[in-house]
RNA sequence: CGGGACGUAGCGCAGUUUGGUAGCGCGCAGCGUUCGGGACGCUGAGGUCGCGGGUUCAAAUCCCGCCGUCCCGACCA
């Protein structure tokens, strides 16, 4: 290729809707361009890269025995309101319709699509396990773009479907497919972790993520200090206090809070710490009012809630709920919970006693309410937010909480979908059986976000070689002699036939413009060729990655630039 | 959806407070000098100042409405 002709104008500043690393250098170097909010126009420098992801995913995808196929972007709503995901996606998901005022939705993941055409076609368990996978593009219209490519609402995906006839088999492919995930991401170069997480509104039991670590990642993941447990904050867990020893229990008394409705005002009032303090949070489960308690230092984790109340869809009661209830927002305790209501307590709330809550009277909390003698606690459960410096469930060590950016999640499904959309196969023994179902997806464009983010510098991206546009570039840094130019077209010929994908920087400009958008736009290999440079017979070379310099004869120089890149990240 | 900021040439910005001929840098075009880490000189093109309405002799500037973009938040009683 040639830069004179590249569409590529780099940009010497960034433009200032672009405030990460990864989003800024993409759109100075020119990879993409943005169209409106979450999406992007791919330039060639950045479809280059996309596909090189791809390829990847498609080698190890195909290795693993997975077919790919192609499924539709415009769907029909039908599936969707079967499963229930018409009303669970809701607003994320981009919804039209057609002249006939149909119903219509642009696809966020399709697993609506092929589990019934799955059912269709592979109705036997002989034709068991199938996985099929597809890269296609996705729409979510997210509560809020942000970052580039980071969080789009058009971004390219990976989504496979394995189907078996039972849960070993979908334990098998689920295996299949954790391991290719491993052979991916290791080939894209990423430093990534791999986490157990909430299954969010894919739904289903057992799933992975794969977090590409970055500062500036919107997904906060734990890991224990010993290396034994990580876990996406959503899902994680932390060791259970010992429940409180039986002893002193004070008095229930009610006393007065004017003004005082938060954890922190309460607290600051009686001069007593805020895991003193019980939290009760009020939420409705499909109708029914749920008492959810934490201590007062605490937060609710609602996806957890939501686990514990599964399939009722669970929120976050609002001021309507509080007046129908007849409740005190700021002044909620579980003292008197109605019959039909839930108590739903975090486990940790075993280990204390005495709280001081709310006491349902405006203006009103109470001091020493136990358990059992003051509130019932119907249900046990874990729905607390996991803090920094908590123990590891698995050995007790310290957890942190760090930051990522998942690149890649996978599930066990189970019967999640083919159940309500009757997808089944007639089994051995000639009974019809849902499907075990898994799904496993990888956000390719956020793997291109991730990996500037996580390979650049001052002068501009660092890509390892696997990702990078071009394998390298040649820079004549004297255009005005010709001595120089056939040197480096000599050359640049030369890494044609040595299988180098390369640039060379033909333009009439500055070898300083040359090199810094080489830099820039983070080419693995530069190899400079000038005036200089033929006084003395050789080439210079650079490694962007490492900023190795070296010399090379010029007629061993195409060759030289064929082991650094080897030699390269 | 709530809060905040912003919207002036392809990009980065000034001008808005105090209304009076729309500017700067980069980039772009032409000519010349340069030529190994974002060169220099001269000349030039490029803007319905986000859109609509209002106030005014006069609006980028003041007022109202809308749109767009970015940031923070959107469960913590």
């Amino acid at each position: 290729m040639r830069a004179s002709k590249l569409f590529a104008r780099t940009l010497r500043e960034a433009p200032a809707e672009a405030e990460v690393a990864s989003h800024q250098l993409l759109l100075r170097a020119a990879y993409i361009r943005k169209l409106m909010a979450g999406v992007y126009t791919w330039l060639p420098l950045g479809l280059r890269t996309l596909r090189r992801v791809e390829a990847i995913i498609r080698e190890e995808m195909d290795a693993s025995g997975a077919q790919e196929l192609r499924m539709p972007i415009v769907l029909p709503a039908e599936p969707w309101k079967i499963t229930g995901r018409w009303q669970t996606y809701g607003q994320e998901m981009f919804k039209l319709k057609d002249r006939h005022d149909r119903e219509l939705g642009l696809g966020p993941t399709q697993e609506e699509v092929v589990t019934p055409l799955v059912a269709g076609e592979f109705g036997s368990y002989r034709d068991l396990p199938v996985n099929l996978y597809q890269i296609e593009w996705k729409y979510r219209d997210e509560l809020r773009p942000r970052f580039g490519l980071l969080r789009g609402r058009e971004f390219l995906m990976k989504d496979a479907y394995s189907f078996d006839r039972d849960v070993d088999g979908l334990r098998s492919s689920y295996r299949t497919m954790f391991e290719a995930y491993e052979r991916v991401f290791g080939r894209c170069g990423l430093d990534y972790r791999i986490v157990e997480a909430d299954p969010g509104s894919i739904g289903g039991d057992v799933n992975h993520e794969f977090m590409a670590l970055a500062a500036v990642g919107e997904d906060l993941f734990v890991s224990c200090e010993n290396g034994d447990y990580a876990a996406d904050v959503e899902a994680a867990q932390a060791s259970t206090p010992e429940p409180a020893p039986p002893g002193d229990r004070e008095e229930m008394v009610e006393i007065f809070t004017p003004g005082r409705p938060g954890i922190q005002d309460v607290a600051e009032l009686l001069g007593r710490p805020a895991p003193d303090l019980l939290k009760c949070m009020l939420y409705d489960a499909g109708g029914r009012t749920v008492a959810v308690l934490v201590p007062g230092d605490r937060e609710v984790n609602q996806n957890k809630v939501a686990r514990a109340l599964w399939p009722a869809p669970v929120r976050l009661f609002d001021d309507a709920d509080f007046a129908a209830h007849g409740f005190v927002k700021g002044y909620v305790g579980p003292q008197k919970m109605s019959e039909d209501a839930l108590v739903l307590a975090d486990r940790s709330v075993r280990g204390g006693a005495n709280w001081v809550t709310g006491a349902n009277r405006i203006d009103h909390h109470v001091t020493g309410a136990n358990v059992e003698r003051d509130f019932r606690v119907d249900r046990w459960e874990d729905v607390m937010r996991v803090n920094e410096g908590d123990s590891c469930p698995r050995c007790g060590g310290r957890l942190h909480i760090g930051r990522s950016i998942v690149v890649g999640h996978i599930y066990q499904l189970g019967t999640r979908y083919s159940k309500p959309l009757k997808a089944t196969f007639v089994d051995e023994d000639g009974t019809e059986q849902p499907y075990q179902m898994g799904c496993y997806g990888i956000g390719l464009s956020r793997i291109v976000a991730a990996a500037a983010e996580q390979f650049n510098d001052e002068a501009g991206l660092r890509w390892p070689k696997a990702l990078a546009p071009y394998d390298a570039v040649v820079i004549p840094t004297n255009m005005d002699q010709a001595a120089v130019v056939e040197t480096a077209e000599r050359l640049y010929g030369e890494l044609a036939e040595l299988d180098i994908d390369a640039v060379i920087d033909d333009r009439e400009v500055t070898a300083g413009v040359k090199f810094a958008d080489a830099d820039l736009i983070g080419y693995p290999v530069q190899i400079v060729v000038g005036k200089r440079s033929l006084q003395s017979g050789t080439a210079d070379l650079k490694v962007r990655s490492t900023g190795q310099r070296s010399h090379a004869p010029l007629a061993q120089a195409a060759r030289a630039a064929v082991d650094l890149l080897a030699g390269a990240p």
